[in-house]
RNA sequence: AGCGGUAUCGUCUAGUGGUCAGGACGGGAGAUUCUCAUUCUCCAAACAGGGGUUCAAUUCCCCUUACCGCCGCCA
């Protein structure tokens, strides 16, 4: 068997989406399990629509995901260029060698005439097919229009491709996902490969590169299973070998309208900035269409890639509902090595003076406010009061537990004892073990004692370990906070 | 309009010609805890509808419906 070798082919008219990033998640795998070649091209045959910063942001996401490419525009390879835009002088002799196959046409015909036969059709209610009304020029017309100054877009000749190499109009494909697909391709248009500015249209340059880059198998969006047909035929024409294809049901939004702006983030670049790991970005996505054989659904990249087969692919659309992403992240969250968390949270933390503390103390700080996170960013708001000798005091707490003459006593009490207490977590445990004790006996439920040194010291009515957050703010501080709240 | 595709709990999905139709997220109830959260236990929740084929259909076939996609000198 040939060499298994995939591609993603993103076009850098926006940053990377998330439904691109699974897209490319699946080739990624299906190179990784058959020990092929992942390639990256950049298909920006569109100037207009193209920019540096896209192209940059593509490569940032794939490399943030852990999706690295074997051959692509930066580290080269053996078919390059791998953007399409330096590619541009190979596409004409494709072009010609149709032209002369007899597969391929001029067609003089101008973006109005064009338009006015679509909307002829479109009120006769028929469905819109290209007339092929230059299939036949004469070299003489054709001189004639060149004369008018007109400038020629080249068309591929669709049906005399298809008889060319099939029995009927019927074209099959058997999909590595949805099994056999059929289309009657007289229903196809002869579609431009080659714009009159000169520049291929993407149905063409596809599969000139795919050609040229020996791509084996062409895994993308279901939205491309019309375009497969015209890209066989190509293939076909060229007397190229025709590659295996795979198509993916799509990600729809919660509404099941296509991923857009106005349901969230949709480029990986964003979700990253609001605190998703790229890891459970990827591993939740992974769970759109595939499922692990064993039911854990928590895997690595490499774990999914073992138990990777593309024909288990589901081969129906699927809605992204945060739930489960956000479930997924903070349990990421949770698993992740505390070291890597640490780092991983510095910036979301630039608010504060991280050098108040020592790296022992912020250790212990990540340790005990990870738990309740969702997205890395809530820690900015987790954690205000770890900093600075004065701490703000909810209006909330202030009213609901500060103003309350029992937290008054206790907040006088433990001043009382606490000047004594040595401040280690250890000792401190003991002691206000013995504090919630004391209180208890009196009628006083130890969570109402503990509200009241935690709304003092913290500000707040819920947050992390207090035995925990009293050591890391060490006696002196803690007790000025508390003091402070003593009316 | 035409063409193509898809259809299992709210969502992601497993699964089979005979199953109590399984799991996960979310939801509900309870337990644990100084709070929030975590964790644990339990509960509710689905085979789109109609025809066939068959002893038997969620599973195979057809139709309907719904949804998605495509019909560009965009990619």
């Amino acid at each position: 068997m040939t060499e298994v070798r995939v591609r993603i082919a993103p076009s850098p008219s926006g940053n990377l989406h998330i439904g691109t990033a699974r897209t490319a998640l699946f080739n990624y795998l299906f190179a990784k399990k058959n020990n092929g070649k992942f390639v990256l091209r950049i298909e920006d045959t569109d100037a207009e629509r193209t920019s540096q910063e896209y192209i940059d942001n593509i490569f940032d996401s794939l490399k943030a995901l852990g999706l690295n490419w074997d051959e692509g525009p930066d580290i080269g390879g053996p078919y390059g260029p791998y953007t399409q835009s330096e590619r541009f002088d190979i596409y004409p002799k494709y072009v010609q060698e149709l032209l002369d196959k007899g597969f391929a046409y001029e067609c003089f015909c101008t973006p109005e005439e064009l338009e006015a036969e679509k909307q002829e059709a479109a009120q006769n209610k028929k469905p819109y097919v290209y007339t092929k009304k230059c299939e036949n020029l004469t070299e003489e017309e054709k001189e004639k229009l060149r004369a008018e100054g007109r400038k020629p877009a080249v068309r591929f000749n669709i049906s005399k491709a298809q008889k060319a190499f099939h029995d009927s109009s019927m074209l099959y494909f058997d999909d590595l996902v949805k099994g056999q697909l059929h289309m009657n391709t007289d229903l196809l248009g002869d579609f431009v490969i080659m714009k009159s500015n000169g520049s291929p249209t993407y149905n063409f340059a596809v599969v000139i590169d795919d050609m040229l880059m020996k791509i084996s198998h062409v895994i993308r969006g279901e939205d491309h299973i019309s375009n497969t047909f015209k890209q066989i035929l190509i293939f076909e024409a060229l007397g190229a070998e025709v590659p295996r294809f795979g198509h993916l049901g799509m990600i729809l939004a919660p509404d099941r309208s296509k991923l857009s702006k106005r349901h969230g983030a949709t480029a990986v670049s964003e979700f990253v900035e609001k605190g998703y790991l790229t890891e459970a970005l990827l591993n939740f996505v992974a769970l759109l269409g595939w499922s692990p054989s064993d039911g854990q659904e928590i895997k690595s990249v490499d774990e999914i890639a073992q138990d990777f087969r593309i024909g288990d692919l589901s081969s129906s659309n699927s809605i992204f509902e945060y739930d489960k992403l956000n479930w997924m992240n903070s349990h990421y969250i949770k698993m992740l090595d505390i070291a890597d968390l640490k780092e991983r949270l510095k910036p979301y933390l630039t608010k504060y003076n991280l050098s108040e503390l020592s790296d022992a103390q912020y250790t212990r700080m990540v340790e005990i406010t990870r738990e309740p996170l969702t997205l890395l960013s809530d820690i900015t708001d987790a954690v205000p009061y770890f900093f600075g000798k004065d701490v703000e005091i909810d209006p909330k707490a202030q009213a609901d537990v500060l103003d309350t003459d029992v937290s008054q006593d206790v907040l006088k009490e433990f001043v009382n004892r606490a000047e004594n207490w040595e401040f280690t977590e250890e000792n401190l445990h003991e002691k206000l073990e013995e504090f919630r004790a004391y209180y208890k006996e009196k009628g006083i439920k130890p969570k109402v004692t503990m509200w009241a040194v935690r709304a003092a010291v913290t500000g707040r009515t819920c947050g992390a370990d207090m035995t925990a957050i009293l050591a890391i703010l060490g006696k002196e501080t803690s007790l000025y906070r508390v003091k402070k709240a003593i009316k």
